[in-house]
DNA sequence: GGGCCGCACGTTGTATCCAATCAAGGAGGA
DNA sequence: TCCTCCTTGATTGGATACAACGTGCGGCCC
């Protein structure tokens, strides 16, 4: 994202990817639910064409569902999908930190400190997901790798639904060890230690994916939409 | 690819796509190459909207750069940015053969033994090349996940030039070792020992990387566009 | 009464036309 | 002679209008 985006669309375009983005992630729009390319156009004051580019711009992101001559969904992933797309993260995480870590500077580093007990202390969800979001991408600022960063970009994107329910379902509850791993990893960066970084992060999102397997009930069709909308691709092989 | 490519156009748009690409893949348009709409509309029988289709999608492929108001090109990746695509290859192809494995029959697994006999036992190029490329995505073929099996297959289309150029330029080499791999990774996996064959395949891919090292001259400008495409995006940030 | 066929509506896909943007070349001045 | 600005051409971006496809409802036949 960030630096491919700015030359993407002429810029409507661009324009209306970047605002409906903002829409999903923040759950504007559920999982699931259709989108017609009309309503886009109106809500954003334009015409059927860039809108259907930004749609496209979104299923690369991962975020939108299309389906030829039928529509769009806001992108739904099953089970199996998201513990998929956490195994990716496991891998390519910690190489993107690793590379990350020399180049970031003492400043963003005590950000980064300050993002950990900001996080430990507030108790809104929301705040929560924006500062957790904030925290690790700022972690991987360092690295000037476009592609991985991009790609990383796009994995939290897609599952930031997921994250959403997940940390609703336990909003009170015992998340100690969350932030716990967040203060590991930060000590770990300003120690300029990139194996140990590697490790805590592995550790951070594969417990994670375990806590998203116990619950399975968060995959479940909201019904949302008419079609539904991916959920199981392998019935068009 | 594969499965989700077949539901994503109304018709024009997908054909459009899947042609250009295989044209680029086949190096048919080198990289760097200037890509107008109107020659492509033409040369396809279509009007310019399915076309700018097109681009988008492979865009999102990373074969095709495009710049707002400007154009689109054959992308291009400097030796930093292949370096990169080849460490994001080491983490997920070992990954994806992991759990494919499982899944793959006796035939499937005998089909790959004769894939690695016929590339060691041809000459050509291009052949090669063919044959590299069905034999690794074939072994990737008893995995059901989706997502990382179109990842990796986007990782595969956006290296493919340069793999090319680099068969290309040690054709007739000590390229032996490329074999012996090959068939290491056939008995790991005929034996059903992922982690066996996690390790051959890290080396395979560690060991390409290393030697592409050793040939920037592969990436650089060959003047075939006007503006470099891509080539260096960090002016823009 | 149930299932199948067909028509009509809504939505998406494509073509054509016009506007906006960028790049290159030339004229003018320092 | 070189730099700057402007103009012109080519190319892309967007809007409107039309065609194609899929969906759902209603009627008809079994």
């Amino acid at each position: 994202m960030s630096a491919t985006e700015v030359l993407r669309e002429g810029v409507t375009g661009a324009r209306i990817a970047a605002e409906l983005r903002s829409a999903i992630l923040t759950g504007e729009y559920a999982p699931g639910a259709r989108i017609r390319q009309e309503d886009l156009a109106a809500r954003y004051g334009a015409s059927r064409v860039p809108v259907r580019e930004a749609l496209r711009i979104l299923e690369a992101d991962g975020l939108v569902t299309l389906v030829a001559n039928t529509g769009a969904w806001v992108a739904r992933l099953s089970l199996a999908e998201c513990e998929e797309m956490y195994r990716i993260r496991e891998k390519l995480e910690p190489l993107l930190i690793a590379t990350s870590i020399p180049g970031l500077g003492d400043q963003t580093i005590r950000r980064l400190e300050e993002l950990a007990t900001e996080m430990e202390a507030g108790t809104d969800v929301e705040a929560f997901l924006r500062l957790d979001r904030e925290f690790h991408l700022l972690s991987y600022s360092g690295a000037e790798t476009t592609l991985l960063g991009d790609l990383v970009h796009r994995l939290w994107n897609t599952t930031q639904h997921y994250r959403r329910a997940y940390t609703l379902l336990l909003d009170g509850g015992s998340n100690r060890i969350v932030h716990d791993e967040h203060h590991l990893l930060v000590t770990a960066i300003a120690a300029h230690d990139g194996e140990d970084a590697e490790r805590v992060l592995i550790g951070h999102i594969r417990r994670t994916r375990l806590q998203l397997e116990l619950h399975p009930e968060l995959f479940d069709d909201l019904g949302t939409g008419r079609t539904p909308a991916s959920q199981n691709r392998k019935d068009l092989l």
